[in-house]
DNA sequence: TATCCTCGAGTTCA
DNA sequence: CTCGAGGATA
């Protein structure tokens, strides 16, 4: 075929679109800052599709069209790694980094190899919670990448690594003859979500964590599957590296440019920092510090951002920067001697599903709760957490007898994450919710359209009444100190409180009665019961645990209402005309005052002289915040935020629980998370408690 | 009817 | 804190 003017221009244009594509790329995964749309970005991938199939003798292995080009396979080869991939020595405690800085020190110190103040430089790292991969340059091309496997030999994973659009097919500038670049996969939490979403509505395989899903998508036979999967690499290491007679390195070495056989060789930060100018997305986050000092002040910064990144992190890693004191302090068995990885307490932990059993709610709701063999996570030990209600347990498909994953995230509430597969035993069990209630033997129900399972016992169901006094007693309602948990138990157990009615009738003798019960303890629960004897209205309608009656809801009808009597008298047309109160919430109420033994508990009530304070109708001060809904977050200095609420609401405000666009202002303390986050991205007006006082005229 | 905003309920450990 | 679900609103 001969170059014609417009073969010419076509293979030119072909050649333009391909390197615009790498430098996209580029600029995306490696320098974070993208200069074209993904439209725009996919109008070129597009055309140079289009251009390819119309000539496909211009096609490369190296073009961008060419990241899925690959059959499915039947199995993975196996690859011997030119040079082994190591393995870290850990360090979990203070302790280890300093026995390892001391080791470290003293070697160098015998080879003289001491910097002027005496302190060792260390380049610092994240350590990422993904897989270990090697991929190998030669001649800039990517021609093969592999697993870590036992770190003498993986897996090819080549033609699904060619899909990551962070990987480049071709080194940029001047490349050496043979790069093997080490680094990790792994997925970003927020697209390890969007995946899942995806997954779920398609009736895919759930994963339970980005490090998994990461790992499941590499493993795939078919690379059009990995190549729809949202993974990334980062390089920190690099393997078998041979310079000599790059063919880039004599032709583009510009003045200014610096010796690369000089900065090249010197440092590990400078080998990243080279990584970089050859197109890879190098580990960001990367810092060179001194010391033992250096060293714990990196891990301490590192472990505060860990909520705020964007990926998992398992600990962050210490390498000695110089190269040359690298060599002179050597290799034990697998591991180098001049790097070690220091963990943070786990977030995860795989344990032992021991048993499923259920919990009766006061509303008789049925929880399952996973019983756990005892495992050490986010520094405390675990063993219970919540598996939500039935269909989540066949969500997540957890079975007695799984080796489960447990995490405690951002907040300190431990949940399953799921189960480990690959180790469920044969005689793993799944979860039956049971027919009779565990406390009460009545039937369990669940309604239809509902995802929680109720026992029917109502308050025949000791549990039911033991949660329900418990929920009096609780500070939002009725606030009675010294009247804990276990005391109620005996309470309802010896069948001396049937009703809350029976509470206001105890006497300090009779309380002595009972398992770790002294004088002082008694005659303090007698005089929290007559502190509680003068509640404020809307505090005793909560107190009664009305289904669908919260505290918002029971603050509501006091105003509304201005007694008890009045809302018992109410019918279901009068109790809709209250904010917020539907149909649902009319309905639950009447039936509750509708029974009889339920008008006698409010009767006793009153004959045990409980008496609700007057409610004062708004006390005609000022109101500052009259309409506005607030939202509270963290910790504030001062005020508890029961404080704050109360105050709030004095001044004719509302507080919510979650940030929308209808929130006028965030309060924020110390530690705010979530909330913050979206309130920033929603405008909200973000005040701090001071902020909040001037609000408040104080 | 669909969507957004709130509220209610339940939960763990030290 | 999170989820589910009730209520209001367009």
């Amino acid at each position: 075929m001969t170059a014609t003017d417009g073969e010419m221009s076509v293979a030119q244009r072909v050649e333009a679109l391909r390197s615009q594509i790498s430098d996209h790329n580029h600029r995306y995964y490696v320098l974070d800052q993208p200069t074209v749309s993904d439209a725009e970005y996919d109008r070129l991938m597009v055309e140079l599709q289009s251009l390819e199939e119309a000539h496909p003798d211009l096609i490369t292995p190296d073009s961008p069209t060419q990241r899925v080009g690959a059959q499915p396979v039947s199995g993975f080869d196996s690859v011997r790694h030119a040079v082994a991939m190591l393995s870290l020595s850990n360090a979990f405690e203070t302790e280890d980094v300093e026995a390892f800085n001391k080791r470290v020190a003293d070697t160098l110190r015998g080879a003289g190899l001491t910097n002027n103040d005496g302190l060792v430089e260390y380049e610092a790292e994240l350590k990422f919670d993904g897989l270990a991969v090697s991929l190998r340059y030669e001649q800039g091309k990517l021609v093969q990448a592999a697993t870590r496997g036992d770190g003498q030999t993986g897996e090819d994973i080549t033609s699904n690594i060619r899909t990551l659009r962070s990987v480049p097919l071709s080194l940029r500038g001047e490349y050496p003859v043979v790069l093997e670049v080490r680094g990790e996969v792994l997925m970003n939490r927020a697209d390890f979500e969007r995946l899942n979403e995806t997954q779920q509505r398609r009736g895919d395989k759930i994963f339970v964590n980005p490090r998994n899903a990461a790992a499941g998508s590499l493993r795939q036979l078919d690379p059009r599957i990995t190549a729809q999967r949202p993974l990334r690499f980062y390089a920190y290491g690099w393997g078998e590296l041979v310079l000599d007679d790059a063919p880039g390195a004599q032709q583009t070495l510009a003045d200014e440019a610096p010796d690369p056989a000089q900065t090249l060789r010197n440092t590990h930060s400078a080998m990243l920092d080279w990584l970089a100018t050859l197109g890879l997305p190098v580990s960001p986050s990367r810092e060179v510090v001194r010391g033992v000092d250096g060293l714990l002040q990196f891990y301490e910064d590192r472990g505060g951002q860990r909520q705020k990144l964007p990926f998992d992190i398992d600990g962050v890693v210490y390498k000695v920067n110089s190269l040359e004191a690298q060599r002179v302090l050597g290799f034990v068995a697998r591991a180098p001697r001049f790097a070690i990885a220091h963990k943070f307490p786990a977030q995860e932990e795989t344990t032992t599903l021991l048993d499923i059993e259920v919990q009766v709610g006061r509303t008789g709701a049925i929880t399952p709760v996973a019983r756990l063999k005892p495992v050490f996570v986010g520094g405390v030990t675990v063993t219970n957490a919540t598996l939500h209600n039935e269909d989540e347990i066949l969500r997540k498909d957890v079975r007695i007898g799984d080796t489960v994953i447990v995490r405690r995230a951002g907040d300190v509430i431990p949940e399953v994450v799921g189960p480990v597969i690959e180790l469920r035993p044969e005689n793993a069990r799944p979860f039956v919710m049971p027919q009779h209630c565990p406390v009460c033997d009545s039937a369990i129900e669940r309604l239809e359209d509902e995802a929680i399972a109720r026992c029917t016992g109502g308050l025949f169901c000791a549990a039911q009444r033991k949660q329900t006094i418990r929920h009096a007693a609780s500070r939002k309602a009725l606030d009675i100190e010294g009247l804990g948990e276990k005391l109620v138990d005996q309470l309802v157990e010896s069948d001396r409180v049937k009703s809350l009615a029976d509470l206001f009738t105890l006497k300090v003798e009779e309380l002595l009665l009972y398992d770790r019960m002294g004088r002082k303890s008694a005659e303090n629960l007698v005089a929290a019961l007559e502190r509680a004897s003068e509640p404020e209205l809307g505090r005793l309608l909560y107190a009664l645990g009305i289904r669908h009656v919260g505290e918002t809801t029971a603050r509501d009808l006091a105003l509304h209402f201005g007694s008890v009597d009045a809302v018992m008298a109410a019918d279901e047309e009068a109790l809709l005309r209250v904010r917020d109160v539907g149909p649902v919430v009319a309905g639950s109420i009447a039936r509750f005052f509708g029974e009889p033994h339920n008008r006698e508990v409010v009767h006793a009530l009153e004959s045990a002289g409980v008496r609700p304070r007057a409610v004062e109708v708004s006390d005609g001060g000022a109101q500052p915040l009259e309409g506005k809904t607030l939202v509270l977050t963290g910790t504030m200095p001062n005020w508890t935020r029961d404080e704050a609420t109360r105050r709030i609401l004095a001044a004719g405000g509302k507080v919510s629980g979650s940030v929308s666009k209808k929130t006028a202002y965030l309060v924020a303390g110390e530690d705010a998370g979530s909330k913050l986050t979206k309130a920033t991205e929603l405008g909200v007006i973000i005040l701090d408690e001071d902020g909040l006082k001037e609000l408040l005229g104080d």
